[in-house]
DNA sequence: GCCAACGTTGGC
DNA sequence: GCCAACGTTGGC
């Protein structure tokens, strides 16, 4: 395949790089224990509702792009570990549903506002890292998730942030 | 439980 | 279009 080995093939004129995201979740709500045991190891990424999130579900996370699997609201918040988006946005049901949670009234079949996309586990760290410890690390110094007043559940990260993380969640 | 930061809502 | 009030997020 002409271009870096990073990449898939999405249609026959153009190569789709990957990209990398962060995904976070309260992991008393869906933790990757819960992703890890799902049939197929995969899920729908639903419930999100922030337009600047929903912006990026429906346009730039494309299936083959790696995901950094983020606890929040836990004891300690930790990167848990990694999945990889395996298929690329479309609307999120949940909005259509009066009896959810998440339903949205102003929403229709074919005006869709909040979309979702599916990953499925790759791999647990073998020691979940620590919000405290990302902090020290001076590769993430410009990553979104520790930017000040960061709140955005669904985070773009750079190849380089992503290489770090992933070299130190490896490390036992 | 506290509270800073952020996004959304709605009156004007 | 402004902006105050409100609700939510999420670390601590």
């Amino acid at each position: 395949m002409a271009g870096s080995r990073n990449a898939l093939r999405c249609d026959k004129l153009s190569v789709m790089p990957v990209r990398y995201w962060l995904f976070k979740t309260e992991p008393s709500t869906f933790s990757i224990d819960h992703l890890a045991r799902a049939p197929n190891q995969t899920t729908f990424w639903n419930g999100v509702r922030n337009y600047q999130a929903r912006n990026l579900l429906r346009d730039q996370i494309h299936a083959g792009d790696g995901v950094i699997f983020y606890h929040s609201s836990a004891d300690p918040p930790t990167v848990a570990g990694l999945a990889e988006v395996t298929r690329d946005g479309y609307p999120d049901a949940t909005q259509f549903d009066p009896r959810s949670e998440y339903h949205d009234p102003d929403a229709t079949p074919d005006q869709p506002r909040w979309f979702m996309v599916d990953i499925r586990f790759k791999e647990k760290f073998a020691r979940p890292l620590p919000l405290s410890e990302l902090r020290t690390i001076s590769a993430l110094a410009d990553m979104v998730l520790l930017q000040r007043g960061s709140r955005l559940s669904v985070q773009p990260v750079t190849a380089s942030e992503w290489k770090a993380i992933v070299a130190r969640g490896r490390r036992a």
